[in-house]
DNA sequence: CGAATTTGACCAGCGC
DNA sequence: GCGCTGGTCAAATTCG
């Protein structure tokens, strides 16, 4: 489901087209596992570790549509560790339940440095979930998310509009030495949680309040700024934006990490609390007419993360992160594995139901409509990549790839 | 009424 | 030094 994973470093960052470029498709075998429930042979058919999109769309290989729904796992009702966003914004995601989870299945941790990129369908990155990436360099990735009926499988993140160096103020010199996480998401459809501006914001396993917006140079779409508010003192922050060349994309920078245990209320893991969406909120034309096939082809939206690693007083920060890394292994032990999977597990049932039913009653209930929100939330990433515990990497028993280069195959180079 | 969002102001870094 | 731009602050507003 999801589909790519990106670790980028400024040069490959900056160059537009490059993406294409760096990609490139390598064979891994398909050995992991998700769970007893969850069969990687099932969810990829080519048992393949994806590194590589071609720039041609046509010759990547998601399945057929029908293909892709039977083999799935994701769509049978027993999994759980995505969940979905909708965009009717009714039952289906109640304001108590997490969205987003994969944005803590993927996470990654800061890359040695030199310019890695690879994109992996959503077929072969879930089997290099399953499988073993090479946990020493990149401890997973962001979150991603589909893509078949989709245009262009990447994100051009050049295309964004979105800077990742060069921080400027002095709360960015502050955060130097940090993480900043790019993810590139479809945009929710309207309804699914959007700010009284309008503007969607998918929400993840924390809360996120906003403290600013601002018109960004060159984008015709304003940059919201948001603040964890899941902890006091948390520094964790992100800023959403759309893409400026694909509006149906999101672009999520994370910056700073998160200085508490995961949100193990339910309520918690709703993410903003006025970002509701509409439990009476009917369906749209799409959704009335749209079967479940349909939708999952919706789902295929491409999703791309890029990592950064602003160096600057190593030394100074790393000490000063020390302290928050060992805390935050405690912290893992936290995260609420066993809530997430049993909430996706009802969003699914959910949409099990949905088939049976009228679906103008279920709008939101249906996960697989609309482009799925998941995006790689940092977590407890240590910021040096090393000692990073991410519970789904942990939970899924990542263990080196024996190729060691899943995400990690460099530009040709 | 408390909490979240909005939005203009303020501040700091960068380029010219 | 000045202007531009991005990020943050905080008062006002809105919402549940």
């Amino acid at each position: 489901m999801f589909c790519s994973l990106f670790e980028m470093d400024n040069n490959n960052y900056q160059q537009a087209g490059d993406l294409t470029d760096v990609i490139r498709p390598t064979s891994a075998p398909v050995a992991g596992h998700f769970s007893s429930e969850f069969s990687l042979d099932s969810f990829s058919g080519e048992g393949r570790l994806w590194s590589h999109l071609p720039a041609d769309n046509s010759s990547m290989n998601f399945g057929d549509p029908l293909s892709f729904q039977t083999r799935d796992p994701f769509l049978l009702p027993h999994f759980s560790p995505f969940n979905f966003a909708s965009d009717g914004g009714g039952e289906g995601l109640a304001a108590d339940q997490p969205s987003n989870l994969l944005s803590h299945m993927l996470q990654i941790s800061p890359s040695s440095g030199d310019g890695v990129i690879s994109t992996p369908p959503c077929e072969s990155l879930a089997s290099a979930v399953g499988n073993s990436p090479s946990s020493t360099s990149v401890r997973g990735g962001g979150g991603v998310v589909v893509p078949t009926g989709g245009s262009n499988p990447l994100c051009l993140m050049e295309n964004s509009g979105i800077q990742i160096s060069s921080p400027r103020n002095s709360a960015n010199k502050r955060r130097k030495s940090q993480v900043k996480k790019v993810v590139c998401i479809p945009a929710p459809a309207p309804a699914n949680s959007r700010s009284s501006s309008g503007e969607v914001v998918p929400s993840d396993l924390w809360a996120w309040r906003k403290y600013g917006q601002k018109p960004i140079k060159g984008s015709p779409y304003p940059r919201g700024y948001y603040r964890c508010s899941s902890s006091k003192g948390c520094s964790a922050r992100k800023q959403v934006e759309r893409s400026r060349t694909n509006p149906n994309m999101l672009v999520i920078t994370y910056t700073s990490e998160h200085n508490h245990p995961w949100p193990t209320q339910r309520n918690a893991l709703a993410g903003s609390t006025r970002s509701h969406p509409s439990r009476t909120t009917t369906t749209t034309a799409t959704n009335k007419t749209s079967p479940k096939q349909e939708r999952i082809n919706d789902i295929l939206p491409t999703t791309m993360i890029k990592e950064e690693e602003i160096d600057e007083d190593q030394t100074t920060d790393k000490a000063a992160t020390t302290t928050n890394d060992n805390q935050e292994e405690g912290d893992h032990q936290d995260f609420p594995f066993d809530l997430i999977f049993t909430e996706f597990a009802d969003q699914m049932n959910d949409l099990e139901h949905e088939n049976d039913h009228d679906h103008s009653h279920h709008l939101s209930a249906d996960p697989l409509n609309n482009n799925m929100l998941m995006f790689g939330s940092h977590g407890f990433s240590t910021g040096n990549g090393e000692g990073s515990k991410d519970p789904f990497l942990e939970l899924y028993d990542w263990a080196e790839n024996s190729s060691g280069s899943l995400f990690k195959e460099a530009k040709g180079g």
